[in-house]
DNA sequence: TTTTTTGCCGAAAACGTTTTCGATTTGCCG
DNA sequence: CGGCAAATCGAAAACGTTTTCGGCAAAAAA
């Protein structure tokens, strides 16, 4: 347990721990040759500021909690990975948690972190969460809160978000004007803003290039939006609709259900049916056919979000008066083979 | 800010801190009453300690952290969620960090680690690492350390792994079995111990079957044993030896890869060439035909390995002889289409 | 009654930092 | 040489706990 302190080091130099933390933290009233003693004394006896003093001194832990729903998906992966390098290079560390897409767990997590006393927390809400007093609790308690990807628009906080509508809307836009008349859309559940915003982009891009929309035509995929939803809906879309030429999907995964069954059924892909999907996992590179999707900048929206958090942090910690801020990311069409009749 | 202190509910029921702390923590020199007005008080109070006092005074951070190569990747994630999950249950936090498979990353952070006095270290190592003096040193100041997966046999420490040897020993055994005769092995990159065990359990299983070893059925995948590195691979495959009838590849990941391949050949699966993957990643059951592969169980890994770490802290701080334990993990066969013959 | 035990409580130190405020020295100018 | 400003330092309090130690009362033993 070599762990010295700025005592060890103040009585190495002969003076004291107030002049070696002044030296540390650029107090002006330290003079340049003492100031160069210690900051060679330090290296030396290879001092470490002991964070738990450091931290109830200061009241801050420079450490925030990320509250995601599950782990095991690549684009909250992609979330992460974002996060943690754009913590790491402003010198936070970062707590994860995972909701399990379950209110109650998730409410119990924000009062963890709070009680951890991180200086931040960025969420991705579960599918449950209809209720955000617990979230609103943590501003109060001036703990500046991002939400990013599955948000609530009622919450007073920055977010991070791509536009589902948008994106949505300019899928099917492009399936029409690739010449497809009967687009049908596998969507999620009806909770999460997600997948409202691509079932309705859905809608408006039909509406909008006058094709009625007929609500056959959409299957539900509320079973985690997974594969199976996918696979198990592609079965019933071949029976009831004979003439359906195109089908978005709500993911990459209920896609790569479609594809699968599609696959089985010797159905052409896009010949007879076209696939959409959405996220640009990598894995649509992988499947034949290759999957055209929507690609969403994970990595992106960690890290931009990550960024405005530690912000915050700051503005608040100087009690400036701090701006909450809406980004949304943009996102593109993907084309691959899915889609292209030759 | 309504952090409400010890003091703030002494004063409020006219007493000590001292009684107010020792009532929390079960001490027996106070009163059953004493204790049961405490107890009301903090629940009506709403008091939650200040971890950064208590983390000060006992020298403890209940807080573990994690070191892995990638996050985006279904195995590391399921260890992850095992490790989470084991943490929570057991009070602690968790701080994930990512070393990229860089090795100077790995030593930096485990630095960060150690300064931010975290209770224990899991640690699954990079595939640059064959110098492990960062490890020790994290031993030698007393922070426990368990490696899991990507471990070194000569670090002093406990481990969590799977034997991965004979895991390819019986996957190969299990081929042989099946009546394949020349089997070759797409196989990882030199230096991480994984892919040098799977390689000798294939070269051992042949050799105790009476099959000559042929190194130039050995194909090399060693950028980042991926997807590519099987397709790529593949192809060569195909073109060197007409008459191989089956692959044991590395990982899923590059089976799915020749899998790709082979069916844009229009090479039956498994009816000309098998195929058999590593660690029954989900997206084994959703390509064609279904994947056969080793089922790695990553959850419990991390379960386990967190469990360990958590045991090993408790019995440093009672000063208790901690023995270090090598944990081998069972994997099984999952048998599906792509060694199936009908 | 006196002595001893038991039960209950609180004062105070300690953990390692940061920061305020006052003290001391030095240089400078008149 | 006196006085003032600037430069440099340190004592001490504070952050909120935990824990040791001793004190004091009431109950039990003598």
């Amino acid at each position: 347990m070599n762990d010295t302190r700025l005592i060890d080091i103040a009585a190495a130099l002969g003076i004291s721990v107030t002049t070696v933390s002044k030296a540390l933290k650029g107090y002006t009233d330290v003079s340049a040759i003492t100031r160069a003693r210690v900051l060679e004394m330090v290296t030396s006896m290879n001092y470490k500021p002991n964070v738990n003093a450091v931290n109830l001194r200061t009241n801050e832990t420079k450490t925030i909690g990320v509250i995601i729903p599950t782990m095991v998906h690549h684009f909250f992966s992609s979330v992460l990975n974002g996060i943690l390098d754009e913590a790491e290079n402003r010198g936070y560390l970062v707590i994860i948690l995972q909701s399990n897409e379950k209110y109650e767990l998730e409410k119990k997590q924000i009062a963890l972190l709070l009680q951890k006393r991180v200086d931040g927390i960025l969420i991705s809400l579960s599918n449950e969460t209809d209720d955000f007093t617990h979230i609103n609790e943590a501003i109060k308690k001036n703990t500046p809160v991002v939400l990013f990807d599955k948000i609530a628009k009622l919450v007073n906080c920055s977010k991070v978000v791509i536009n589902d509508r948008k994106a949505a809307y300019d899928a099917v836009t492009y399936l029409i004007e690739k010449g497809y008349k009967k687009i049908a859309h596998f969507r999620g559940s009806y909770t999460p803003q997600n997948s409202i915003d691509r079932f309705l982009g859905y809608k408006k891009a039909l509406e909008d290039h006058n094709i009625p929309y007929d609500s056959s035509l959409v299957y539900l995929c509320d079973h985690n939006a997974d594969f199976e939803d996918g696979y198990a809906n592609a079965q019933k879309l071949v029976n009831d609709h004979k003439d359906v030429d195109a089908v978005f999907a709500v993911t990459d995964l209920v896609a790569i259900g479609i594809i699968k069954h599609l696959n089985e059924m010797q159905i052409k892909i896009p010949e007879q049916i076209a696939v959409f999907g959405f996220s640009n996992w990598f894995m649509s590179t992988v499947i034949s056919p290759k999957l055209t999707t929507i690609d969403q900048p994970g990595y992106e929206i960690g890290q931009r979000a990550a960024s405005i958090l530690i912000n915050e942090i700051a503005q608040i910690k100087e009690h400036l008066p701090v701006t909450h801020q809406i980004i949304e990311l943009p996102t593109q069409i993907i084309e691959r083979e899915s889609t292209l009749r030759s």
